[in-house]
DNA sequence: TCACTCTAGTTGTCTAGACAACCCTATGCA
DNA sequence: TGCATAGGGTTGTCTAGACAACTAGAGTGA
């Protein structure tokens, strides 16, 4: 075989990661035009001379990266070249701020239990009218604040939401808590804060605003959804890719 | 159509599955607190009577989803469980307003060579002084101006970045081609725009815009750092989560 | 023509064992 | 005391083979 060691940063590839790499490449270089087949486990198990698991873990690798598309029974297919996809981690407010170093400490302005609009009951799957627990809370870093929470919960999910002290808690983890996180759908955009958010975080009314709005489900339930306002200017998201 | 097990629905889930939302399970009810030592693979087979390779699968899959921490030689642990990472998809542009059904131009209001600040060369690896090309770009869904691309890119890993007709292909598509992606860090938030990309994007100065700062490195050579300037009011980033 | 069956090819997954790489600690030695 | 070394435990990876599940197309018969 090969040198055991010699220099770490000179060590081969591993085999899995070789035949990503091979692919990957390709792919950039537009070897298959997207949606196109590529070639099949057991044709790469004989190009690269590695055994067919091996090959296959590769190839799983891609398709969670989103890089190809596999069907069973039929093949391998070619995704999107461009298909930038990155882990963007959403870390809960409290964590983030105390990982600072620095204080964190909440104000709830709202947290009561109130009937449902239309709009509002088909996100949250109930009827028209239902009862849903809103609350408000906002949230300071070392006394600033650094995002404005409106958040609606769906009663069953959740009952003793309102019951919750979020100065010792936050609803997210409250919500983790008691049902398991299973799906969640966000939209990331700029815009304006209302007048009650804006004077709630100390800003002006046209002030840039990173405005998440979130929607979560547990085991197909719908659980609550959420409007956290942030200060452009204090708030960014950060996010890292490393294929 | 035979019915090889009754219900589809109902098929017993593979077993790295089940070892995996067993454990999946174990830390959202806070089995193992953060950071604590989790079992060990051997542990694990035991517990569920498969082989290693299996329980190997399930927990390489919960680090890549960044449930656990694994250290080589040490064991696993349990990570925050309120981490909740999505993977937020950043599609080229180009094919996003294809895929819309619009229509996409661009204007290219810059593309030359230029030297790099200090700030500017640091963050492309270079010398202060040093030569980089500079492109400015608008791209338009129907007409209607959607992001504003300031881009700088290092010559040495795009050399032709210049020559490129970017009415026929993008920055973005054209730096793929060129560098394989090897790394890339983005901050998203909210801003204004600079009075030029205002005039750019027919906006006014105030209006809210999402703005992306990316960075992409090919091994290990930065390759390009881009702000991406869109009006609020007119895009916004999706993301979904599915455990 | 239509419906059905069969089959080759593909991906999905599991197994049992093996060796490498790495970390931590205990032990022996100077 | 300080340092080098050896073990045991852990994760990282590969292998060769096996069977299951699925798909698409060819073949068959009414």
């Amino acid at each position: 075989m090969n040198l055991p060691s010699s220099n770490a940063s000179l060590r081969p590839a591993a085999p899995y990661a070789q035949v990503k790499q091979a692919l990957k490449n390709g792919l950039s270089q537009g070897r298959w035009r997207t949606g196109e087949l590529m070639p099949s486990e057991a044709e790469l198990v004989a190009q690269f001379g590695v055994s067919r698991m091996t090959v296959n873990r590769a190839l799983r690798e891609l398709q969670s990266e989103g890089m190809v598309d596999r069907v069973q029974g039929v093949g391998t297919f070619a995704a999107q070249l461009h298909r930038i996809s990155s882990t963007l981690t959403i870390r809960d407010l409290h964590e983030e701020i105390v990982a600072r170093g620095h204080r964190h400490h909440v104000v709830v302005h709202l947290a009561r239990e109130e009937r449902a609009n239309a709009g509002l009951a088909q996100q949250l799957g109930l009827a028209a009218g239902a009862a849903v627990y809103h609350s408000l809370i906002v949230h300071h870093d070392d006394g600033v604040p650094l995002q404005c929470e409106d958040r609606y919960v769906n009663p069953a999910s959740a009952p003793d939401y309102l019951k919750v002290d979020f100065t010792q808690t936050t609803p997210t983890l409250h919500l983790l808590e008691v049902a398991p996180l299973g799906e969640a759908q966000y939209t990331i955009e700029a815009s304006t804060p209302t007048a009650q958010e804006a004077r709630l975080l100390g800003i002006a009314v046209g002030d840039p605003c990173l405005v998440v709005l979130r929607r979560t489900a547990s085991r197909g339930v719908p659980v609550t959804l959420a409007r956290l306002v942030h200060p452009g200017a204090r708030y960014q998201l950060e996010g890292r890719f490393n294929p």
